[in-house]
DNA sequence: CGATACGTTGACGGAAATCAACCCCGGTGG
DNA sequence: CCACCGGGGTTGATTTCCGTCAACGTATCG
């Protein structure tokens, strides 16, 4: 790691090298990005539908997701979002938002102009293709959910949930052995999978009693890695990872 | 239009120019792509799961979806893709495809190698910036059918797919007047939507006896716009249009 | 003109929603 | 120190969409 390097985007580089190596020159451009820094609470919107943003948000600690109100109080959750995730980088080529992002647990960000981002871009092409590549996975993630919502039970789509979950927190080092440290509630998965609370209670029983995971204070334990994964006929294919300690 | 243009490829400068006019020399580099024109008829796959494409393929006239297999015959479409889409356009950035590609109807193809894609990316930037932002508003619509299958009842499905498909065909000059050509079974919205045969077809008698709609060898007529929107809770801000006769 | 794919209809069953309590636990303030 | 509070979790009873199964109708095409 060259020495002049800016850590305070350290998980940002982490995560872009899980495609392919930056050289020292791309690493020094990311990390000198004009950045804003910013703790935020749990529970707290950063963009809402219809804004237009000029500036995208690197998630670098903590937790945030996106969803959209429908009437009646419902809404979806359409993505979890981790640390060294852009998760509105689509408002650099999508002026007006669509959906909500917002924390889910305390979280530090940094905020970075459309402008430094697209200057980055079109001086480091290959950034702007793992970036354009992050999004594919992005909706690569959507199809996955989509297939649960619309063709898997319940079991197999919460079991489906926690091994993304599991397997997109190793990738960045956010796993500590078969444990994740997620913020998440149980009424949470319930507007993520399209399930309502009582039922997502009554599968994570099963689950627990199946002895597949153990799920307690935020941290979630995978106990039954293979099991799991049949369950939820979770192929991580589609995350399209490199490593692949799996 | 300049004069050296090669018109095989219209539909696709018709679908990038719903964003931007594009100047005559994009214009002349995307219509002299090396393309290798194909006519397949209906129901032929394009690519398959574990395919590692060395070319996209550029819709020109037909039909084509994307579509999962799920264990036990079931299978989830994901999208459905129309005149001037880039149904495999990830696939220039992600080696493995994680889904299938495959027509509906008799359709006309150009395959691109990845090579000249590249090629036409890196001289014309804008090229690409159009690229990835239809990628992105392919993710919009993904996470609409989430927002669909999660949260709303098959009438709403139903109704706000039947919207999407006329207001995407409509934006590239596939409508005649409140009518379009689709050649989806009942069958097929059932496995797009996340719904069976049986009831997709006891909705749709309920759309067209309440007057939303008619529906008969192939072509869907929208008799009743307004209502339509309302049963489907249809906003079309996600498909980002830029045009607007809505 | 029969094969085949698509659409239609009815009876029945089941996964999950809804409704309504109740419990547990950590935080907080009197 | 304990009462209180509130968010999250748990449980049971009941309801509802929607799936499944099975049959039959209908249209298109070689």
């Amino acid at each position: 790691m060259p020495s002049d390097i800016n850590p305070g985007l350290l998980p940002l580089v982490r995560k872009l090298e899980t495609v392919f190596r930056l050289t020292p020159e791309e690493q020094k451009a990311l990390t000198h990005l004009p950045v804003h820094f910013r703790e935020l609470p749990a529970d707290q919107d950063i963009v809402r539908v219809g804004d237009r943003p000029s500036q995208c948000c690197l998630l670098l600690e903590g937790f945030v997701h996106r969803y959209e109100d429908v009437g009646d109080g419902r809404r979806q959750i359409v993505s979890f979002h981790i640390a060294g995730d852009i998760p509105d980088l689509l408002s650099l080529h999508l002026p007006v938002m669509d959906h909500n992002v917002g924390t889910l647990a305390r979280s530090k960000v940094g905020f970075v102009s459309h402008q430094s981002l697209r200057a980055l871009i079109a001086n480091h092409p290959r950034i702007g293709d793992a970036c354009w590549r992050d999004t594919l996975i992005d909706a690569a993630v959507f199809r996955q959910w989509m297939v649960g919502m619309g063709r898997r039970d319940a079991h197999a789509r919460i079991a489906h949930l926690f091994c993304e979950l599991f397997v997109r927190m190793r990738t960045v080092g956010l796993a500590e052995g078969n444990s994740i440290q997620v913020p998440l509630t149980q009424g949470t998965i319930a507007d993520a999978l399209g399930l309502s609370q009582v039922h997502v209670n009554r599968v994570v029983q099963a689950l627990r009693s199946d002895g597949l995971i153990t799920w307690r204070a935020r941290v979630l334990t995978i106990d039954d890695w293979p099991t799991l994964q049949k369950v939820g006929e979770f192929d991580p294919t589609y995350l399209h990872v490199v490593d692949e300690a799996a």
